[in-house]
RNA sequence: GCCGGUGUGGCUCAAUGGUAGAGCAACGGUUUUGUAAACCGUAGGUUGGGGGUUCGAUUCCCUCCACCGGCACCA
């Protein structure tokens, strides 16, 4: 496994060796930035004079590989002997970017690897550590994906160069599986399923990133909206709403009119700037503020489905995952320094119990002290320990950032994954050193000294919107019984059961569960094929003569085909146990 | 913000320098169904907004808005 994994990497970065010689034969002013494998294949960067690359110039550059992958050409390793000869041909060559790269690796013992054919004439050459494959015979299956604007080396301040994104497996099957798992994703894209489904829009005139909640997503909102309180109030939270705007000079005070002006909507009335918020903490610091606190009354919870605005540069935006108005769970806890542990603790519970309710996949990362910070040394040293060891603790595996920590204080990422495998942040756990001192934050000590609290800012979905924007990919729009919008499917076979059927899904609804009535006049098969998989319900109810007069259903389950007659009693006791328990399918 | 692409009935998509067509959905009718798409018909579009070129623009150009794939950003 392990030997097959560096494999494909080296298949990959040997084969975007190949993807730069094609694009070369055919664009000769084409020059070189970087070309590495990636997590599910490689890309190269280009900038290319005068060309702007397509669909069809893909193809094209596809063909040329072909051809030189027929060539049976080999890769050979080459020590670079005289560096500043080296440079000085690249720079003769026009490969500016190779050059750069040599110049800041000249003393790495820096290598070529040099492509050449079956009599030993090098074709192609760059700048490179390894390893790379012998030769071409073993790239079999490759594909080039797209192409796409990437600055050099990643800086905006740089020219946009064209990045070809590629990827190449060890066997065509493999291939085709890659190809055909990424159409399958596509079709969970919460987008498309967002209209499908009429749970949410987006328009025009009200501009990208503010979205529209339909009745459906409203009610999946809702229950976890439920879930979200009940949670915090048994988790020792107080629940707390504060307004939408606030005078500028509460954002001067936090520091935000400083470096996060750019991303606030300013609203100017006649005499007084004020600021839409983009955060909820400077109102949950004042409200901390607001009485004298002993360290009995810590820690003091507060949370908030805190709506927030923030102006996001116009190409960030993405379906609900990334938008302008959205609503944090948000919450800060103040602590005295010795609390905190036991406070990250009792979090990191929190965000696991939670997405493993939603049997979600996520990623941790633990950013730590950056070399600019504020705060005591032995605070954050504290907290860092503390951090990693109740990720141990719960078994969690994380990724460390070194020095990757917001100046104010470390924190722990837990990433979520969408259906097309990009990842977003969803709970965060973030130290801050810097607030309690800007608002002069005090509680009064066990030795009657008034101390500095500790304050932890939190959130466990990250947004209502980016949560259920990957809520809806995690389940391709089938939401489990307690979160689906409609519950069950109440079908009568032809107008004359619309009675009986009526009267059914009446009690039903007096049951407390979700109804829709499939009153139209379709056939049998149409609205259960309609229920199911086009409006995705749970359960179908089917009713005709014999049900009505046995006084059962014949039920029917998303995905599970027929569960058989039962009696509606008990289909209620089951389906409401199963809503209850936010668990697994119980009717069967 | 940057590079590239896209915007046509509610949805998915087609077509064209001579004012647009299909399927699904909707509506009307027929059918009254036994477990994942019955049949017939009707209606629905200033082709994202604005401007320009042209005898004529939905098509070509400019601009704005929005969306998509990336990059950068995500305090």
């Amino acid at each position: 496994m392990e030997n097959k994994e560096i494999d494909l990497q080296t298949l990959r970065h040997s084969t975007s060796h190949i993807m730069a010689q094609a694009v070369q034969n055919i664009y000769p002013q084409a020059k070189l930035g970087f070309g590495p494998a990636i997590d599910n294949g490689f890309y190269y960067d280009f900038d290319i004079e005068g060309v702007t690359l397509n669909e069809e110039d893909l193809k094209k550059i596809e063909d040329e590989m072909k051809r030189l992958i027929k060539e049976d050409l080999h890769f050979e390793k080459y020590v670079i002997p005289n560096v500043d000869e080296q440079i000085e041909e690249f720079k003769q060559q026009g490969e500016i970017y190779k050059a750069e790269l040599l110049e800041e690796h000249r003393n790495d013992n820096p290598t070529l690897y040099l492509t050449k054919d079956k009599s030993g004439n090098v074709l192609f050459n760059d700048l490179c550590a390894g390893p790379h494959l012998e030769n071409t015979r073993s790239i079999k299956a490759f594909k080039l994906l797209s192409v796409a604007g990437a600055y050099w080396r990643g800086n905006e301040k740089n020219k946009m160069l064209q990045r070809i994104y590629a990827t190449a497996f060890l066997t065509k099957d493999e291939l085709q599986a890659h190809l055909t798992m990424l159409e399958e994703a596509q079709k969970r894209d919460h987008r498309k399923l967002g209209t499908q489904l009429e749970l949410f829009s987006l328009h025009n005139e009200v501009g990208g990133g503010l979205v529209l909640w339909h009745p459906n997503l409203s009610v999946v909102r809702e229950e976890i909206e439920n879930y979200w309180r009940t949670e915090h109030r048994k988790r020792g939270y107080d629940i707390v709403y504060s307004p939408h705007i606030a005078k500028s000079e509460l954002w001067e005070t936090s520091g935000h009119m400083g470096y996060y002006r750019e991303n606030m909507y300013i609203i100017q009335d006649e005499e007084t700037e004020f600021v839409l918020k983009p955060m909820n903490c400077p109102f949950h610091i004042l409200m901390y503020s607001s009485t004298r606190h002993s360290y009995r009354d810590l820690p003091l919870r507060l949370a908030e489905l805190g709506t927030v605005y923030r102006n996001e540069k116009s190409g960030a935006l993405a379906g609900m995952t990334r938008v302008k108005g959205f609503t944090q769970d948000d919450a800060h806890i103040f602590c005295t320094p010795e609390q905190m542990v036991d406070e990250i603790n009792a979090i990191i519970d929190f965000v696991a119990d939670t997405l493993k309710m939603f049997d979600m996949d996520f990623e941790v990362e633990l950013s730590t002290r950056p070399e600019k910070f504020v705060g005591k040394i032995e605070n954050w040293d504290l907290a860092e320990v503390g951090l990693k060891k109740a990720l141990e603790i719960k078994g969690l595996k994380y990724e460390i950032n070194e020095g990757d920590g917001a100046f104010y204080g470390p924190k722990i990422d837990f990433k979520l994954k969408d259906a097309i495998g990009r990842t977003w942040q969803g709970a965060t756990i973030q130290l801050d050193f810097n607030l309690p001192e800007r608002f002069n934050l005090k509680y009064q000590d066990s030795d009657g000294q008034l101390k500095t609290p500790v304050m932890l800012h939190r959130v466990i979905f990250g947004s209502m919107e980016r949560f259920m924007g990957v809520l809806i990919e995690h389940y391709s729009g089938a939401f489990p019984a307690w979160l689906s919008p409609k519950q069950v499917a109440v079908v009568p076979i032809a107008d004359r059961h619309i009675d009986a059927a009526a009267k059914i899904a009446n009690d039903l609804k007096a049951d407390g569960l979700r109804v829709y009535l499939d009153d139209r006049s379709e056939s049998m098969n149409y609205k259960i094929r309609d229920c199911l998989q086009g409006k995705k319900i749970p359960y179908v109810l089917v009713l005709g003569d014999r049900e009505i007069e046995s006084g059962k259903a014949a039920v029917r389950a998303r995905g599970r085909g027929q569960i058989g007659e039962m009696e509606i009693a008990e289909f209620v006791q089951k389906i409401q146990e199963e809503i209850a328990t936010r668990g697994k399918e119980i009717v069967e």
